[in-house]
DNA sequence: GCCAACGTTGGC
DNA sequence: GCCAACGTTGGC
């Protein structure tokens, strides 16, 4: 299977990529959204890569990149009573949510700003530029995600 | 802190 | 199935 590229987002005081080169590796929890759930779920696969991203960040910038190192499963919070994202529909056999774990791959040396990246006219069609865009787990072309590449270089 | 844009929930 | 009310996201 080819390839596939992706955006996460996360707010930096929740958990940044700075946290993700501490820990090297993570599991991306709490995704509660059905659109970002099917992706997590049925198309994002070990080996894909994905673009890091800092929302309601100062600025708001793709920060990194990450590698996708599990496929989905069931992501354990949603069982877990107390937890924040506790869902009380979620069942031990049949999960509501699910997540996927990746791998620090990169820090960008310069955070690429929301605001340069709305300059760019290949990126024209990215999701996250769209007015409204809200999905915290989203797609990106393999051509944005090389257009982000060479910005940060 | 504001608020536009969305997504979800639940009464009917 | 409609849609108003409510909750959340996230840029500004």
């Amino acid at each position: 299977m080819a390839t596939k590229y992706w955006l996460f987002k996360s707010e930096p005081g929740a958990y940044s990529i700075d946290d993700l080169e501490r820990d090297g590796r993570t599991f991306w929890d709490g995704v509660r959204n059905y659109q970002a759930r099917n992706m997590l779920r049925d198309d994002i696969k070990t080996g894909d890569h994905v673009l890091f991203y800092h929302s309601n960040a100062d600025p708001p910038a793709v920060v990194g990149t990450a590698v996708v190192v599990a496929d989905g499963y069931p992501d354990h919070t949603q069982f877990e009573q107390g937890h924040p994202k506790f869902d009380p529909k979620a069942k031990e056999d049949a999960p509501r949510w699910f997540m996927v774990d990746i791998a620090f791959e990169r820090k960008f040396a310069t955070p690429l700003s929301l605001e340069s990246l709305r300059t760019q006219s290949k990126l024209a069609d990215m999701e996250l530029l769209r007015k409204g865009s809200r999905l915290s787990v989203q797609p990106v072309s393999r051509q944005e995600f090389n257009t982000i590449l060479k910005l940060a270089d």
